[in-house]
DNA sequence: ACCATTCTTGACAAGAATGTCAAAAATAAT
DNA sequence: ATTATTTTTGACATTCTTGTCAAGAATGGT
């Protein structure tokens, strides 16, 4: 490298990622995300490209950050166990008042009006995966005879992505506060038998 | 009357709130109002004082079209066939394919970063009101010996209005599809014991 | 010490959106 | 028909945002 990059490309992105998140997409501009990590917009332009790039590597970051975390609680057997395990790994993140209420996805999602934009990909592409790993996950339960055979796998999966769409919603709705997320995660995981718990 | 107004403010609102409902608030410019109403910018800034207030309208106007029938669904006294109903309200108004994807209410909401405006208030009542109403119905069912005690009914109420919330963020993410919308609302329904049906 | 390359900075032009206003048009009441 | 009142229209100034660019600063290699 011979002219070097004056900023950590890592915390720019975090700072990005947060005033999407908080902002939202339409409403964030440039200019915001110069203030909020302190590069200015020219440089912002040299390095990512413009805002539709940045919003991209911004919602890539995000899934990459509680990816693991999510598929980590699918290790468990017990389906009931597991769905608390993957509802929980959103409430974490709901309860870190760090981050903003909401969901960055769920959000980018609900302000798209145009389909065939490589963000609205990028979007589809993540709630399918989440989809399709519940899918499998409830399938192996199945085969394992951990859930009646009479349940629909990829209705459960779907089922679970949506609950923690909803979550997000409810989050944003009631302006942050937990136990209204609380509740819906607590009764979701009764489709699965009544004796659910979210520790944490 | 002396200067009488030379359009429908009906069907100049039901085209603002679709604009609104299609495209965000937020990307929504008075521009394209006007071009979606056939009406002039400056005529609408006569009529309606401007976007915020034009907003507030459609989301009043927005209410308004399904309540009635989300509350006529609340009349039945089993629990499992009425919120089969109130969801069916969502559907109906899903399958419908002159609604753009999604639920208007749900994307303002989550396009909101300022909690002190008279949106964000309209938007926290609409969904307070939807709740307060559910739960008084499980609370009477549970009076009425319809709904075992143990069940919570607060948290009830929270959970089928957010799985309204999550219907729409799954349309809006599935492009306008109905079968995972469907799945949602199947498995939510078990909730309440196992033997859901959405008819429509 | 110098050079080539890249990043940074501030400024610029172009375009979009907002909100306002005066003049023109339309209408009900007298 | 005239008048008083309201709406409609097109234009205007203002502000915000975008995207680009040339000049300056910084750095690794020679």
């Amino acid at each position: 490298m011979v002219g070097v990059r004056q900023f950590d490309e890592d915390k720019v992105l975090d700072h990005v990622m947060e005033v999407f998140w908080r902002k939202g997409a339409g409403e964030t501009t440039m200019a915001d995300l110069a203030s909020a990590t302190g590069v200015q917009r020219g440089s912002l332009y040299n390095a990512y490209g413009g805002k539709e790039l940045l919003l991209s590597k911004a919602l890539g970051r995000y899934a990459e950050r509680w990816r693991d975390k999510a598929a980590a609680a699918l290790d468990d057997p017990d389906p009931q166990t597991a769905m608390a395990g993957f509802l929980g790994t959103h409430m974490e993140r709901m309860r870190d008042p760090i981050n903003p209420p909401g969901c960055l996805v769920t959000g980018v999602c609900m302000e798209q009006s145009d389909f065939s934009t490589p963000i609205s990909a990028e979007i589809e592409a993540q709630f399918n995966a989440t989809e399709a790993a519940l899918k499998r996950y409830f399938e192996a339960a199945q085969e394992r005879g951990a859930l009646p055979a009479d349940r629909d796998p990829r209705a459960l999966a779907r089922f679970f992505v949506a609950t923690t769409r909803a979550m997000a919603v409810m989050h944003k709705a009631h302006r942050g506060s937990l136990e209204p997320v609380e509740d819906v995660a607590k009764v979701a995981l009764t489709v699965l038998g009544r004796t659910a718990d979210l520790s944490g």
